[in-house]
DNA sequence: CGATACATTGAACAAATTCAAAGCTGGTGG
DNA sequence: CCACCAGCTTTGAATTTGTTCAATGTATCG
């Protein structure tokens, strides 16, 4: 695989023993572009460490609607509150390159875990990672009006806007692509912003955008 | 006040002298139903710990209606996300009832906090309770349907739905007072529940009941 | 008992999705 | 290199889900 423990960021400060005793409950696994990493309402066994690729988090509304929450890049902890609180995942998660994982066993890890300040200090950056996304989540979602969540994506997220397709912003930001285009219509009316036929957008009245979602 | 610090959960297992400095940095203060904690975009400054009374967690959206997030009740340690990342509240916080909140304040606390194995692990607990928190709110708003919320609220609360009105419901689930009222007389003309005069709730049919939210 | 808040009901409205059809585009194989 | 076709994008119309508005009815509590 190419990977050492002690060269990851979260371990790089633990101990040696710990390492070896790390090693021996945990292994690496690679996954294709696609491939599930684990689907809502699945037990927890493992915690993830995902090392390489691009993975998206997602729930799945009753009509099987994929609704985006967030997508984790190198280095990250994933699948600690589902293993600490022993509850099903509340979410799916999904690679969307191909990608590398470290799973460890969650349950042999535990006892020794909480003792090492360095990995507690880990967990509550995780954490609070957490919150911070699910937070945004929810602002996104339940404050923000789809012109508001295009308008801020667009000012936020502008080289990202420009190297994919309105599909699959539409797809990040939970509205239908008939809604994005409708949206981005208007911005362009209202002589905000213009798109040229490369996908490049040029923003006219960043402070007009902004006042859409502020 | 008639409290002190050694007999609250979160610092009970921390040594004398550090309760000491704690004290030095915090101090008690009363609050009165419907007095405000923090608004959102507020800057922190105190770490909080609510230990009586009841405090709401919400979001106003650009018609200033009011999101209904949480409950806390005693004792919660509140704002740590806000003050680890010096990061403006997200959310708003009020009294429902009267209470009582020890604040602490976070920069003088920072350095030797993290220090604490037994510390370190109240906020992991806390954190994770706010994930939690924040991962329900996402359920309840984003997947769930207006009758889907009404019938878990109805499966999971049944006493707090008899002890209170049908306003303070709806507020409860960001549904409009029509919309609720509506809902509940559906459920009774599908006979999976019936209301008597006294706002006590029978439920006919659980099974029916739940199937409506998952 | 009576004022005031709460609950119910119907009708209009709002925001976004879905459906359908037509127009583009851009990557692939000939 | 170009033509084609599948998959995007756009646009309009219908639909959906819930809120808002308005009117009426009903509790509740001083």
């Amino acid at each position: 695989m190419g990977y050492k423990l002690e060269e990851i960021s979260f371990f790089s400060k633990m101990g040696e023993q710990n390492i070896k005793k790390l090693a021996s409950i945990s292994f690496f696994k690679h996954y294709h572009a696609n491939e599930l990493l684990f689907y809502e309402g699945d037990d927890p066994k493992y915690l993830y460490i995902l090392l390489d690729g691009v993975l998206r988090l997602y729930k799945t509304n009753p009509k099987g609607q994929e609704i985006y929450m967030h997508q984790f890049v190198p280095v990250s902890m994933i699948g600690e509150l589902a293993n600490f609180e022993n509850i099903k995942f509340p979410a799916s998660a999904k690679f969307i390159t191909s990608g590398t994982i470290l799973k460890i066993e969650y349950k042999k890890l535990e006892e020794d875990f909480f003792k090492n300040p360095e990995i507690c200090m880990e967990i509550i950056r995780s954490l609070t990672t957490k919150v911070k996304i699910l937070s945004n989540v929810i602002h996104q979602e339940m404050i923000l009006t789809s012109e508001a969540k295009v308008a801020k994506f667009i000012n936020e997220h502008t080289e990202l806007f420009q190297s994919i397709r309105n599909n699959q912003i539409a797809a990040i930001l939970n509205v239908s692509p008939e809604t994005l285009s409708r949206t981005l219509a208007k911005l362009k009316k209202d002589a905000i912003i213009s798109i040229d036929k490369k996908h490049s957008i040029i923003i006219h009245d960043s402070k007009a955008l902004e006042l859409l979602y502020s």
